[in-house]
DNA sequence: GATGAATGAGACTTCATTCAT
DNA sequence: CATGAATGAAGTCTCATTCAT
């Protein structure tokens, strides 16, 4: 196990609370990751349906059978590839979110750490972000992951949007509505680092993107009349 | 097979859409398209690897063989599906950009209304869109289609910037790049576009997203100081 | 037997070439030698399951329709080949061996003379001889070809044998029958052509086998005291 | 896919068979020669292209895709079915060219106990000599087998020929070239037990052939004056 | 008459899943 | 507990044959 894949399980960890009780259940759960982490490298060479359960089993070192005894089916084990990676995701998220309103930052310095958190984790996770864009996406569309999302990410949801409420409050921006503001945030933060991976650029210090991303909301959102 | 595969090259893989001369060529090119738009339909339904051909053959009521005359492989059915999507929403795109040329608009006359034309097409185009957000962009990416885009819309594309590059030279917008200018519109139209559809909002008018998008591009990269 | 089949009787499973009677007739006849000859020219190429009615079609400058106007299937074009090749082999053999006999000729000299013109057919007809030994020996023998061909030649062959038994009661040779002896005959000298093909020596002049050949029968079946 | 290439290797395109060692490969052998057997057996009766991978799955009693992890294609089985029988025959002859050679046989000796094992062979695999006919002779062509056959058998040919050279050094027969008497002894023993398949005559006793043919080569190449 | 567009049965092959060991 | 041999349903693609023009 590499050094990125050891960060990214501890950035996991965090997530949702499933603390395994006995022994065995702790040594399932340590597999499941390893064949999780084995199948979300190989999505990052080729696709979702050019990849089989025997090569999963085979890059995970373990046999067939055992893969089904860890998970149901091969379209769960891409359901838990996604969950492991919005969980990291959105536990890194939630981390600063709660870190911005222990120190009750302003919203452009909130707006700045969790736009540089997104894309600090985007470029720590490559390999997801690119099987992402090949496939996850559209697996997790077709497995109706979004209702699972919203419903799994709520809280952390709200606490961001909470930011943004306070913000258009203070009439520092307008907008429709809160959520809106996490749509373009959202929005910003994929296009540009989808165009990225698909120019193939791959070494790209995405974090650089950063200040644009603010500024574009800051000021794209400012009231008519200007902050002042 | 040299025959076949030159008689296939225009509509899987070709260069700028042509006019058919021959009355049997037109059948055939009608053919396609009746089979592109059935496969387009039933792609917005289930994802593509749950398509079959049989499937496509019934929708586009042709027989199983009969596609084969018309496209060489299942890829590159969905590969013409997909170039038939870019070409339409180019074409648009390029005519409104050679409109606000020849009216020498200004530059957030311009902006408005290459954003307007692109959320009307995906309006109209509800069916690619959801598709796309499907199956498509991976599709895309596996075939290799973002190098054939940018060579087959370069022409296009050139012009979109130029209106960014006179922005830029005016003073109006800073940035690093032109690209960038464009990358950042396409992140805000589509992932707002993605949003809704994820969300499964398929009535919203997303033509309302326009001045938003427009207003976060023109202020958010105005110049630090104002225009004056 | 409705008309279609009885049509193509003639020209595909029939009995002694006829000379067909109307003008419609001969140009059916002529047509169907053209497709014989573009489809045992495929066969030189690759093995008959390899080769598409359409290339038949393509190749004899027909369009496919045609074709099974000419032939009720394409099984039968390659019968229509074998009989084809066979009538041609055995109708220059007969002219050779009622030659002989009607010149008297001896024993050693017709069959020098039977065993030359095999073999000179056989390099006149070498994409023949190829596609045999590639595909029409096994088609023929699918075919039941063997039994048509029985019948077919029933009387060549008796003339043949004709020869054989003479030099059987002149004691000049001993076998325990005259079929053997074309057998004989046949195995040596389709033994050896068969060999230079699977070869590749496709440019050997096989008629120099003949001395061989029938110095092999003359003396291998010569009584055991000598003929003296 | 590496792994399964070469572990069909040994079986389908292999070098001199080899003895597996594990009991698994022990096991996957035994299959591997029941598909065979089973192969072998259908081409007796019906041509080819008649046989489909399913009949010999059914025929072999195994499923399709474990036929698929014994071979990587039903072209490949065939390969492996002629190597079995061409491997067969050549091991019981060089099993008797070997005696001979430790018994110092005479020439007379050696080729009569060649030509009756290779008839013996041939008696006892009449369905391998059916389906040969029928179509073994015409893959192995297409397959390019005849350059595999060379190479595999080429030190076994050797040792025949050594016979027949000593037989030419001693002036018991002469002739152009060692492989000629080869090929003339193949022709001979083919094109008899051919003539009977062809014929239906399944039942008889190939082995009576053997005097004739060893006194077609023996007399028939023996030199002019006599060996005397 | 002659064409070739259109058909669809069937071939080969893959791979998610099971179960005896 | 863990394995991987074995399964067979389903997918893509071909091609002999037909029939409306």
């Amino acid at each position: 196990m590499d050094d990125a894949t050891r960060k990214h399980h501890s950035a996991a960890a965090g997530g949702p609370p499933e603390t395994p009780a006995g022994r065995k259940e702790r040594e399932l759960a340590r597999h499941r990751r390893e064949v999780i982490a084995a199948a979300e490298k190989l999505l990052s060479d080729r696709p979702y349906h050019a990849i089989s359960i025997q090569d999963i089993a085979q890059a995970a070192e373990f046999s067939v059978g055992y893969l089904y005894k860890l998970f149901p089916s091969k379209e769960d084990i891409y359901k838990a590839v996604i969950l492991h990676g919005t969980d990291s995701i959105m536990a890194v998220l939630d981390e600063t979110v709660r870190a911005c309103e222990a120190e009750h930052a302003g919203f452009e310095t909130c707006l700045t750490r969790v736009v540089h958190t997104m894309l600090a984790w985007m470029m720590e996770n490559r390999a997801y972000i690119q099987g992402s864009l090949r496939d996850l996406e559209a697996l997790s569309f077709s497995m109706g992951m979004h209702q699972l999302a919203r419903r799994r990410y709520g809280a952390a949801f709200r606490r961001l949007d909470a930011i943004f409420q306070s913000a258009l409050r203070e009439g520092r921006i307008e907008c429709e509505s809160v959520e809106m503001v996490g749509s373009l945030l959202g929005a910003l933060v994929w296009g540009l680092v989808r165009k990225d991976v698909v120019d193939g650029e791959t070494e790209k210090d995405w974090t650089r993107y950063a200040p644009m991303i603010v500024r574009l909301i800051a000021r794209g959102l400012a009231p008519e009349g200007g902050t002042r």
